[in-house]
RNA sequence: GCCCGGAUGGCGGAAUGGUAGACGCUGCGGACUUAAAAUCCGCUGGCCGUAAGGCCGUGGGGGUUCGAGUCCCCCUCCGGGCACCA
């Protein structure tokens, strides 16, 4: 019926009366990529071409972009290398009959938008006004099909209202709490930083020397998801590196805790972790951490002022002094021993800050026969070295040299003599179970979220510090389930929860952005902000500057002056795109139920620990209250590489090598550059920029254009309307088809565009070519340069947008071909090839190929042992 | 130190165990042009050869196989992650 279409390419494809509507092409002549760009992104724009409604019978399609923080600097190289890799998705998948959520939006709070207020006194949300119109107009100039009516900002309070909400939950049902904590302190900024704001003991931004502090900090219980966040790990498509680095972030490992008794005490006992309960009879002496509590307990008299001299020394050093692996190891005795519970043998206690106060029990037992660092400690303080396991692999004159971490039989253990290890260890720890002196545990390396900064540009708390003498009028709703409490000049202080109806909580406006000096924020300073009377019935507040309302269950409290990192907006705003501008709730579950979590997520590799182990988190805490049903949130991942500069090194200003896109697309425009950064190479490859590379990108585009527009601007003489004729092309074409189709789903962006190269650098060749096979060809590369396809698209008769034209489907008969091209080989050397019947056997093909010249040549004065025929490949003979 | 990933022409890269170098850049030669640009055509891993063709060649060394860039073992270099986690 459909004479237009080529058997095997669908035939749904609507075209318009060019008479009928106005023409909504450029009437441009020759390829000019700034008009025609212009020209379709307003028309995109104009007509919400890439909506994704909400009520659809077709099936969703989520793909999902790592959003950016809109610096001031403006968008970097980097991300339209990710972004168009997912859009060119989205538009495939569109084609493919599904409704796609493409969505974009703004992690817009960060340290540089606090730091420029400082300086300059602009508020911050001012300063990201200004970023996210400049960010959002460098993104919509490369023509991404987002769908911009879900833009999200984290920094909107209509969106940290959810992420306060989201906080409030968690504090609920215990999992936030507060500790004091050492934290990194920057005399020279005034202000704390977080962990991935300092760099080997320095300052990220100035570069300045930074200090512990310890400081009360609010933590999220993030480890009492940690056996979830590993094991679930397992059901992800996701890089294996990635997962290994999650893996070996959540560090788990199985052991022991074993408690030791501290001889001449009443009843001070020591309780140590260890992995190898096994070699509990090597174990020669003790090492509490120097934060150990019980440090102060145990140390003797004559040993006090040593004692403390080395805990005042250790604590000051930095951690990066402390891990340092070269220095030799130190410690000093307490003068106190321990008893071995397993033998009763009497051990000294010593403190040495190779053991971490953070890790386990901070305070081991130390098996120098038996462990690497023990055995260097004890050969540095000569301590006794008792081997208790003996290596059975080694050669017998290293098999008993110290230290042997492997697993092997016991000696030296009493009645576990002669036990395997793997053995020795669940019986030992058996017995000190039934001795109530150990047990097996678990331990994690970790540790809980730190997730309190001292800044004004983040979240504000929804709680409130009241009296501790009021907690008891507290109601139960307002509270959480293990009261959350710290002592500060003498007075207590409980949190209690700010009601849901009190959100979003949003920041003061402020004299001054500069952090008290004090270690506190900002937000510290503001007491008319700080101070409130709070309903402990109701969780409700009014500023303390107003009169106290009647009634004893107002109280005086303190708003909490800490604010959220960078980190929570984007624990969970895969979730908010599926209903950005909802005030009663995250997300609707019905929308939850159709749009799901994202089939898709791509971004650098740079967060595999962090965000996406946070996300992670957050995302199975809703799950685990109700609000989303899928205890996962990014199932199938992918890492774009990234690009060094022209010099294969990093982009950076100060080495002058940074690509801007803005001028990339002025130069040569934004299909030129989608199309350039995906050829580079492999999507997932770090690959350098080559400036000079790109000229052939825009030749090829350039090549499209004039097989398709003549010089007058019309369509080209050589198309001519009908089914495609030539077999070859056909050939071709249904090939291409296959190969970009297959290419874009496993993301395989470069050898896609090297495919359509081959087909176009083909038709050049032709007299004439289908229109059926021109659409086609436009309709394959309308993802990877959507808008000269657009315009190419409407040209051929096409009705925009070519977008939502169906994807075409190749004919896998259209594939085979009556003869295939044999390779002769003599022993396993090309000799020549042939083209051949494909259901020619072996024995023909034999014939065939012997009587070549350079196949006889080869096999001149030779006999023929054995011929291998590999169907329609290749014809090996083995002569000799 | 441990755990990953990688190494292919002048360059970016391509190759289900089956013609190594697709596609593109660069370079060289040619067509068109008064000329240039643009465009188009051809060549472009090394060595030998007028050519046909031959030999060598995927970081290095061994192995498996009719056949290895691809699989196995050892080594070198580069990139990334972790780093006293008991």
């Amino acid at each position: 019926m459909n004479k237009l279409t080529p058997p095997g390419v669908s035939s749904s494809y609507v075209f318009s009366t060019p008479e009928s509507s106005t023409p909504m092409a450029t009437n441009c002549t020759d390829y000019e990529p700034s008009r025609i760009e212009a020209h379709w992104r307003e028309y995109w724009d104009r007509n919400g071409t890439f909506r994704a409604p909400d009520n659809s019978d077709k099936p969703k399609y989520y793909v999902l972009d790592m959003f950016p923080y809109p610096s001031g600097a403006g968008l970097h190289i980097g991300h339209p290398e990710g972004y168009t890799a997912s859009d060119i998705l989205s538009r495939y998948k569109r084609g493919r009959g599904f409704n796609v959520l493409h969505p974009m939006g703004w992690d817009a709070f960060g340290l540089p938008t606090e730091q420029y207020a400082i300086k300059t006194g602009t508020h911050p949300s001012e300063t990201n006004a200004r970023n996210i119109v400049n960010f959002r107009a460098q993104i919509k100039r490369l023509g991404f099909s987002y769908d911009w009516s879900r833009e999200i900002d984290t920094t909107d309070p209509g969106y940290y209202r959810w992420t306060q909400w989201i906080f409030l939950q968690l504090f609920k049902r215990g999992l936030a709490y507060v500790d004091e904590r050492p934290v990194w302190w920057c005399p020279e900024l005034k202000t704390v930083l977080a962990n991935e704001e300092v760099i080997d003991g320095r300052s990220e931004r100035g570069d300045h020397p930074v200090e512990r502090r310890n400081l009360r900090q609010w933590v999220l219980r993030i480890t009492a998801y940690a056996d979830r966040l590993l094991e679930d790990l397992k059901s992800l498509d996701w890089p294996d590196s990635t997962k290994r680095q999650q893996e070996a972030w959540i560090g788990r490992s199985e052991g022991a805790e074993i408690e030791f008794p501290v001889a001449d005490t009443e009843n001070e006992t020591l309780k140590v972790f260890t992995t190898r309960p096994d070699t509990l009879f090597g174990a020669t002496y003790m090492v509490v951490a120097p934060e150990h509590p019980a440090v102060r307990n145990i140390v003797t008299p004559e040993y006090r002022e040593a004692v403390d001299r080395y805990v005042r020394q250790a604590t000051q050093k930095s951690d990066l002094e402390r891990t340092d692996l070269a220095k030799e190891k130190s410690g000093v005795f307490t003068g106190a021993h321990a008893i071995n519970p397993i033998n009763e043998s009497r051990i000294p206690i010593w403190v040495a800050d190779y053991v971490l106060i953070s890790y386990g029990t901070g305070a081991i037992m130390a098996v120098p026969a038996h462990d690497e660092r023990d055995y260097e400690f004890a050969t540095t303080f000569d301590i006794p070295v008792i081997q208790v396991i003996q290596n059975p692999g080694a050669p017998a004159e290293e098999r008993d040299q110290p230290p042997y971490t492997g697993p092997g039989k016991l000696i030296n253990s009493g009645s576990f003599s002669a036990l395997d290890s793997d053995e020795a260890a669940r019986r030992i720890t058996e017995r000190l179970a039934e001795e109530g002196r150990g047990r097996a545990t678990v331990q994690y390396r970790l540790r809980d979220w730190l997730f309190s900064r001292q800044r004004f540009w983040g979240e504000p708390f929804p709680v409130v510090w009241i009296p501790e003498e009021d907690y008891d009028r507290l109601e139960p709703h307002l509270r959480p389930e293990q009261p959350v409490h710290y002592r500060s000049e003498g007075r207590g202080w409980y949190a209690a929860a700010l009601d849901e109806s009190q959100l979003p909580l949003e920041l003061p406006e402020v004299e001054s952005y500069q952090p008290s000096g004090t270690g506190e924020s900002p937000l510290a300073n503001e007491s008319a902000w700080v101070d409130v009377w709070y309903d402990t019935r109701t969780g409700a507040t009014i500023a303390a500057t107003e009169p106290k309302p009647d009634g004893d269950r107002w109280i005086s409290a303190r708003r909490e002056t800490n604010t959220m990192p960078q980190w929570a907006g984007s624990c969970w705003y895969h979730l908010r795109y599926l209903d950005p501008h909802n005030d009663q709730a995250p997300v609707d579950p019905k929308l939850f139920e159709y749009w799901g979590t994202p089939d898709y997520y791509i971004g650098g590799a740079e967060h595999a620990v962090l965000h996406l182990l946070y996300a992670r988190f957050w995302h199975k805490f809703l799950h685990d209250i109700g609000v989303v049903t899928d205890p996962e949130p990014f199932k199938k991942l992918f890492h774009q590489g990234i690009i060094l500069g022209e010099d294969g090194e990093k982009m950076s200003k100060s080495r002058g090598n940074v690509v801007n896109p803005d001028s990339v697309i002025e130069e040569h425009g934004a299909d030129s550059l989608r199309a350039y950064l995906m050829f580079l190479g492999p999507l997932e490859a770090m690959k350098p920029w080559k400036s000079q590379g790109i000229e052939g990108i825009v030749r090829f585009l350039k090549k499209v254009w004039r097989e398709v527009i003549d010089r007058e601007g019309n369509r080209q003489g050589k198309i001519v309307d009908g089914e495609e004729t030539d077999s070859q092309t056909l050939r071709l074409l249904h090939e291409t088809i296959k190969k970009v189709g297959e290419d874009i789903e496993a993301l395989r962006l470069n050898t896609a565009i090297s495919q359509m190269m081959i087909f176009v650098n083909h038709i050049q060749k032709t007299d004439t070519v289908s229109l059926d096979t021109a659409r086609t060809l436009v309709r394959l590369l309308a993802p990877f340069a959507p808008h000269l396809a657009e315009e190419l698209w409407e040209r051929l008769g096409g009705s925009p947008s070519v977008d939502h034209a169906p994807w075409p489907e190749y004919d896998p008969a259209r594939l085979e071909s009556e003869t295939v091209k044999v390779v002769f080989q003599v022993n396993g050397k090309f000799r020549g090839d042939a083209l051949v019947a494909k259901s020619a056997d072996q024995d023909a093909v034999l014939a065939t190929a012997r009587e070549q010249d350079r196949v006889a040549a080869h096999l001149d004065g030779k006999n023929i042992r054995k011929v291998i025929y590999v169907p329609g490949k290749i014809l090996n003979i083995v002569a000799t």
